[in-house]
DNA sequence: GTGGCGATTATGTATATACATATTGAAACG
DNA sequence: CGTTTCAATATGTATATACATAATCGCCAC
């Protein structure tokens, strides 16, 4: 069988010539004619067929491997990668963005504000090494006159000093954190669980009622910054999560 | 104040100049030298700075701006971006691999097969426009002996009209559809539930016991091709997202 | 002033070239 | 027969150069 032709059909859009070379080989990936494990051309090949240099088509190769669609193996070729462990972009928003998408007014109240050295749970949570001063909080969100979620955080002070003197009272620490601690990394864990009776009187909902948990913990520059728990009745929540294979 | 200097540190890990560069200026934006708004050096500055070529100077910046941690203005500059809404990549892997990793043997187990023409609530869960023949099917995942999760799938037979002659009585249809069927976009809702009498039943706990509820939606080249609804419960399913600013 | 216009400037893309590096396959050798 | 060596090869990185394109500045005419 022939080699497949470059695309023939015009956008009307001026693309770049690399760019068309990339989405030519993504095209021919994501459709299956080129089957996990297929080795793709040749730069030089590639290079024959679009009548264009070597830099031209490893550019639009060493993106394909970023995004990793192929693999680049040198002296052996470039090979279509095995389908990729389904990754999709989640979006988290602020609570107050999201509630205000749904056109109800926002307000937070804090619960409970407690500065103490850090205990093992604490450290568990952060992730920390050595005892410190940490700071705890508990508040709630509220869309129109119903509790929306509920926010219990930690603070580590050893890395935010200034957040010890802040009162927390009618804004979140959330939205404060991150005009001052520019975040470097960040992991999500998300599950289900029932509320207990604290749980349920904070957001007005019966004992044992299905919710949905989103925990963040926060890092920059090495150092752990916060651990949050948001804490959504079943009915308040969904997440979105969209995915389309890389670079569009 | 003077401008900052190139990185002085030896990694002892040989990298690339044009990385270099990158992780400098990544540094310098997520550490907060460089705020949102601030224009990083001209690429002749860089080059002066580095001591080598504009292109090697371009390939840095370029990543940076398709990261989205920069914005490119012909005849202005690059300008660092503010902050992008929070995004985090959630690996969705294959429940088969989900159980294995535990440690526990994998089991499927086909509760419910039925080929039918959509109806209306088939037409709103596939986003399809026009009737059409579906193939409705349910499905337990093992892990040892008990119930890890219940899948509830919908597959669109005008896509995947082979789908309609599989029984996917021992096997899910999830790795049969991967292995077919290259999906080049896809929806996740992820939300929580009480199981109702049925889930109960299913998955053998208690009936209103909270359940994590992941729902996809997956199309290939425009068409739907498949709903599918993962009922997890609560003990036994966390998801895990992380998230690092723009490649490592 | 202000409206248009050309010069200037920074980025965008592409080329030809060069050398480095990892890996493979085959030849040479013990 | 196994091992070592070496040349061939594809990719990885970098350079100098060229021209295109978009945006801005400043000049000049009105």
């Amino acid at each position: 069988m022939s080699m497949a032709e470059p695309t023939e059909i015009d956008d009307s859009e001026t693309v770049s010539l690399h760019q068309r070379i990339l989405s030519d080989i993504r095209e021919r990936i994501l459709s299956g004619t080129w089957v996990p494990g297929h080795r793709i051309p040749f730069e030089h090949e590639l290079t024959a067929e679009y009548k264009c240099s070597r830099m031209t088509v490893n550019k639009a190769l060493s993106q394909l491997a970023k995004a990793g669609l192929i693999e680049r193996r040198r002296r052996s070729g470039s090979f279509v990668r095995q389908p990729q462990s389904q990754a999709a972009v989640l979006e988290l928003h602020d609570i107050r963005i999201e509630v205000e998408a749904l056109g109800l007014p926002y307000r937070y109240e804090r619960l409970e504000r407690l500065k103490r050295r850090s205990n093992g749970e604490d450290r568990t949570l952060l992730e920390l090494s050595a005892t410190g001063p940490v700071l705890w909080l508990e508040g709630l969100h509220f869309a129109g006159e119903r509790p929306f979620a509920l926010e219990q955080r930690l603070i580590n002070l050893s890395a935010v000093s200034e957040a010890g003197d802040e009162e927390f009272l009618e804004i979140a620490a959330g939205p404060w954190l991150i005009d001052r601690v520019p975040w470097s990394e960040a992991e999500h864990r998300i599950r289900a669980m029932s509320a207990d009776d604290a749980i349920a009187d904070a957001l007005d909902i019966d004992p044992g009622a299905p919710c949905l948990v989103v925990e963040r913990r926060t890092w920059s520059a090495e150092h752990p910054v916060t651990h949050v728990r948001f804490i959504y009745p079943a009915e308040s929540h969904t997440l979105v999560a969209r995915f389309t294979p890389s670079q569009g």
